[in-house]
DNA sequence: TGACAAAACTAATTAGATTAGTTATTATAT
DNA sequence: ATATAATAACTAATCTAATTAGTTTTGTCA
């Protein structure tokens, strides 16, 4: 038994490439196993339960997912800003399917693990908000639209909503600027 | 063995219930029997497996959904009309946890059940734009936004991204306005 | 170097879906 | 009415995957 070094990190990566391969839903211990080259109850030392498990690969993903939106966005401002926020949260979740997946089902079983994980995104969209001159007021609702929106067109587009040619990109696009012209609105009636 | 004179009907109100109560992911036959008076086995005879049941309850809340909109929309047009379909999807999502979440998570697995399940309310959407002067090329796009916005938010509630004072009702209520007031622009600008 | 903690392992348990094989009930056709 | 066919239950058995128990190995650190 040559120890594998395993550590948390090195787990979640595993199981989020499993989970882009195959869902989290169909996230096993078994298969988990395999790619770690140890057997499945060896998991268990570094982890609760399979569940949990799904819990942290939610938290890694939203942290991942975090870093790199901040990253796309230093010495970015304006339109653009929210622009690069929105396509980097969604290149995120095409490349990640399934880590997008435990994401998006975040507080789905209990409140165990929330950890307040998506409160990033909404943190640097707060503060894109902030930067503008929308009516303070309104500014709650509009981070809710625009999550709701970011997270359910992912949605969609995962679950094979959409057509696959290419045509979900640009409608993709085609929301952000939507909401965008929507924020300018605000801001001359405001 | 008294029958007890099942149909599908009865065994997906059933599975509904379940699911609202315990959540699709746990849905479980054990206690699908048991709430039916049959044993676990015996659902067999009238689902293919319980992921079969998963994509049968999701083809069924589209279903429901989608009549409950259209019978809103009798005799009602123009923004009132946008309104009150968002208004019952986001309602019939409320009341049902469970089989939102089946609902939301239609293709997951295959493409086995697609069965055109959501085009009930992308139609619906789509006869409401067309009955406007939105150019052409932008009504797919408007579409799919308009989706992502129920979903996605109906996703974000459930999962208690937004806390439970009520306020998330009014920022579904906004976001409507939102979507309603870049429709108007679009309209204008066209 | 010896003891302790961490991390693997194997073997056993449990739970839940599913299959096999059987029996009872209903519907249908004479 | 009655025999027959199809349907829907049942019990018992199987299989798979998570989890727990108990043990051994490895690495660290006094």
């Amino acid at each position: 038994m040559p120890r594998a070094n395993l550590d948390k990190r090195k787990i979640l990566e595993a199981a989020g490439a499993l989970a882009n391969e195959i869902s989290v839903t169909r996230l096993n211990l078994k298969q988990l196993a395999q790619k770690l080259n140890i057997q499945p109850p060896s998991l268990y030392n570094h982890v609760q339960s399979l569940d949990h498990l799904r819990s942290d690969l939610m938290a890694y993903g939203w942290q991942q997912a975090g870093e790199r939106i901040a990253e796309a966005l230093i010495g970015v401002s304006g339109d653009e800003a929210i622009r690069r926020a929105c396509q980097v949260f969604y290149d995120y979740a095409e490349e990640n399917p399934g880590i997008f997946e435990a994401m998006a089902y975040c507080n789905r079983d209990s409140d165990r693990r929330k950890d307040g994980a998506p409160d990033r995104l909404t943190e640097i969209l707060r503060r894109l908000c902030e930067a503008r001159s929308i009516p303070e007021a309104d500014v709650p609702h509009v981070l809710r639209l625009f999550r709701s929106f970011l997270e359910g067109f992912a949605l969609l587009t995962h679950h094979g909503a959409f057509p696959k040619d290419g045509s979900a990109r640009e409608s993709f696009r085609y929301g952000v600027e939507f909401l965008i012209a929507g924020i300018h609105r605000l801001e001359e009636e405001g």
